[in-house]
DNA sequence: ATGCAATCAATTGTATGCAATTTAATTTTA
DNA sequence: TAAAATTAAATTGCATACAATTGATTGCAT
């Protein structure tokens, strides 16, 4: 009796394309990224910054999925380049306040263009792409509930 | 006039649920494999190994979307743990040819129940799972094309 | 009040990822 | 056929990611 491996198939993986999508789409952002002299994660960074102008590491990463061994590092290099302030909250000196700076709210400017681009590139109808979002927060809610219940 | 900057909003992006969702699955993955004693990058290089039991670093880079940056690197540690052996071509020996061992052979027997522990993790149902493979690989099929294109 | 638990960043260590370069082997071309 | 171009891995350098630990601060319960 032989034992049934299909499971194990990559084409039958819904990780692993979703895995390769992610770096690929990553890639893509890379030259339009280069334009202003941020990686992706410092991208997506300051676009929280764009919206809420300050807010403290641990719901930064909240809102990223990211730690602050990632955040803490990055930060740093944002700062270096000007578009942000690092502070200790004066109310509980645990916290660390990222602001943005007048020069970070100059890059947005400068930014701005690059959603349009992307959308460019990737293939899909705007049902398709906006069903492809749906499903994607449908299993980042899911996945957020499992830990919640842990 | 003020500008208008919501397509820079970290909730308008596709590219950014794409990213936090891959990362937190692979996050999911972590105590399955940890079993074997895989990270997900080993897994799902095993997993091309399961199926071809040979192929070259190219050939398994294409399939991953890996370079030899990540994967000569990542197939030491593999050899290392005794799952395949390095070895070049006898006619080209510009190729490195990986293969599976006896022991990589066996280590599928334990990973075999991983797929279904995971699918029990992502809350969508059967269409919906489907629905979101096919548009992940459509993605990555337009992705594919514009890089042959250039 | 004080000691203990909880919280938040920072640090440490390991494993990717990827661009760019280098090295070695092979193929193509003049 | 010798030089040039191409190809495949390996290497180098930089930037994440994340688990686990540490250190400092704050909250809480006695």
């Amino acid at each position: 009796m032989q034992k049934n491996y299909d499971g194990l198939k990559l084409d039958n993986q819904l990780c692993f394309p979703l895995y390769a999508c992610s770096k690929e789409i990553v890639r893509m952002y890379k030259p339009f990224l280069d334009d202003i002299d941020l990686t992706y994660t410092q991208y997506i960074t300051m676009m929280v910054m764009w919206e809420v102008e300050e807010i403290n590491v641990k719901s930064l990463g909240e809102r990223l999925y990211l730690d602050s061994g990632t955040l803490t590092p990055l930060l740093k290099k944002l700062e270096a380049k000007g578009y942000i302030l690092r502070s200790r909250s004066k109310t509980d000196e645990r916290n660390l306040i990222v602001s943005l700076t007048d020069e970070g709210r100059k890059l947005r400017d400068k930014a701005v263009c690059i959603p349009e681009k992307m959308a460019g590139c990737v293939r899909l109808t705007r049902e398709e792409a906006f069903e492809l979002y749906r499903l994607l927060h449908k299993v980042l809610i899911g996945i957020n509930e499992e830990n919640e219940n842990v």
